[in-house]
DNA sequence: TGGGAGCACTTGTCATGACAAGTAGCCTCG
DNA sequence: CGAGGCTACTTGTCATGACAAGTGCTCCCA
């Protein structure tokens, strides 16, 4: 299925082996079959990532990464303006390109998964399934996921917990079609992450639309969260379907906001950047409050 | 300072006049000045807003945009990237590309200010400034805004109201240097937005990162808001600044949650937007539930 | 009638060349 | 010594041409 890659060297600056360099190490990178603009885009961002382009340094000009990769202004071009767009780099008219930040943006798996989530995090994600079963759907969930009440639906509710601390309840709701897999022998919801599995059989996630507010936690909450009864709670909805807007499942999250924060980073010229963080308790952070 | 912008005439499609054009009406659009890919991007926005192209639709291929503005695929490639950038239009190699959807993204200060919101909702916005005063920053406010502890900063704590009801509790602090244009004369907290005050006066506010969470009302939030003492607040901490990075101001938000909810939309090829919206409260959306 | 080859058309990628517009540094002139 | 102009260099915009890769359709043949 997927194209034989090849490979080539380049030098540890990441760029490709021209006589002019005096020292290098080698390093492995996945090469043809990837637009050129991409491999460009792709270096500059992990050259900026690594800190060999700290932030404020200026980018090299476009005629000379021109020259370091043989190639016309176009590609050159197309991948400095997808770092444009992605906020990792500043400049305009007249003055070279200068990196702004080095914060790389989550994509987009990272807010929809958990368990993605608490693995780019460096934590381990935990889960205790409470319930699934197949029932008709409610009023809400139903206008949600674009059937009608009554049409049969997978409820699945699950613990998720972070280091082993509870941290989430997830109240998420299938389409039939989709629900159906998570019913073969072959899942194991405690162990395996759901996104991944649906991702293998097929079932494509590709929009999502989250909603947050806030909600007093009940009985249910308060018990499995450990929160005393009628703390607040960080709710976030969420449906998520194909490219097309057909929706394949509906959420309700509920957060210890002690433990999970939602960011979101926002700029006149560049496109906002969202991201799920997890916030330290206050033992783990004693005396390392940030300067 | 502005150039002098020359007009042209366009047809109701929103094309250059071309003898096969049958029946066309007249309107006045910028022309000159603005570079041609942009114009050709907004053409298409605007024929997309408009419903002239509905969702689903196909748009013109490449080449048929090239014969109607008259001009190479570099420009019109350069449009059709900016929209697909912002979620606005779908399609790939082979296929032409397709409407995905007519919602246009809220611009950066939807979210920065909350009169500017309102008023994109078509509501009126209020506000009853409970405190203005100069004084040593804490420690919480002195890192977010890279001050020392006791550096004087001016606090603003607010109550907004949307249509005359209690929405938000807003605790803002400005650097000084900033937060000394308050308390000018020709300043008046509670009918001018604070933003385009500043805005007027220099103040460039063009990054900014926000942080969601919930917390339990205190006595003063509850009294203010109308709501129970320990009721869930949803938190937006802000802390915003120039494009350099230089903090100008960091504020604590609480907003009532069955007022106010932010919403994130996410998809796997476009870049995420976001959003501040209002919950039409029980009694008005009364018989109106969404089929 | 069904399936596959072929074809027309689409978008994706890249090269080359040209000019406009903005920046920063140098240098001259008052 | 400061102000202004000049120049080299940068990025922004656009034209033209070419080929690769994917889609959808028709048409032919088994």
């Amino acid at each position: 299925m997927f194209p034989r890659d090849s490979f080539h060297l380049i030098t540890k600056d990441g760029l490709p082996l021209l006589p002019l360099v005096p020292t290098w190490t080698v390093c492995i990178v996945k090469s043809v079959d990837e637009p050129l603009y991409q491999r460009i885009a792709d270096d500059l961002r992990r050259r900026i990532a690594r800190g060999d382009l700290p932030v404020g340094a200026a980018l090299p000009s476009e005629s000379q990464l021109c020259e370091q990769w043989a190639a016309s202004r176009g590609p050159v071009r197309q991948a400095l303006s997808a770092l444009r767009a992605e906020g990792l780099i500043g400049g305009g008219r007249g003055r070279p390109p200068v990196v702004r930040t080095s914060r790389v943006p989550q994509p987009f798996e990272t807010l929809l998964s958990f368990s993605r989530w608490a693995h780019s995090l460096g934590r381990t994600p935990g889960q205790r399934t409470l319930e699934i079963a197949r029932r008709p759907a409610r009023q809400e969930v139903a206008d949600a996921l674009a059937i009608d009440e009554g049409d049969p639906v997978v409820d699945l509710v699950r613990l998720r917990l972070l280091d082993g601390r509870p941290t989430m309840i997830e109240r998420t709701t299938f389409v039939e079609s989709v629900g159906r897999l998570l019913f073969d022998v072959a899942f194991d919801p405690d162990s395996s992450s759901i996104y991944a599995y649906l991702a293998e059989r097929g079932v494509d996630l590709s929009v999502a639309r989250h909603v947050f507010d806030a909600v007093a936690a009940d009985p249910t909450d308060a018990s499995l969260l450990e929160v005393p009864e009628g703390a607040p709670l960080l709710r976030e909805r969420r449906r998520a379907g194909s490219a097309s807007g057909e929706p394949y499942e509906y959420s309700d999250d509920r957060y210890r906001p002690d433990v999970v924060t939602f960011t979101i980073e926002n700029a006149e010229q560049a496109h906002p950047s969202v991201a799920r963080a997890w916030r330290p308790t206050p033992a783990d952070n004693n005396q390392t409050h940030p300067k």
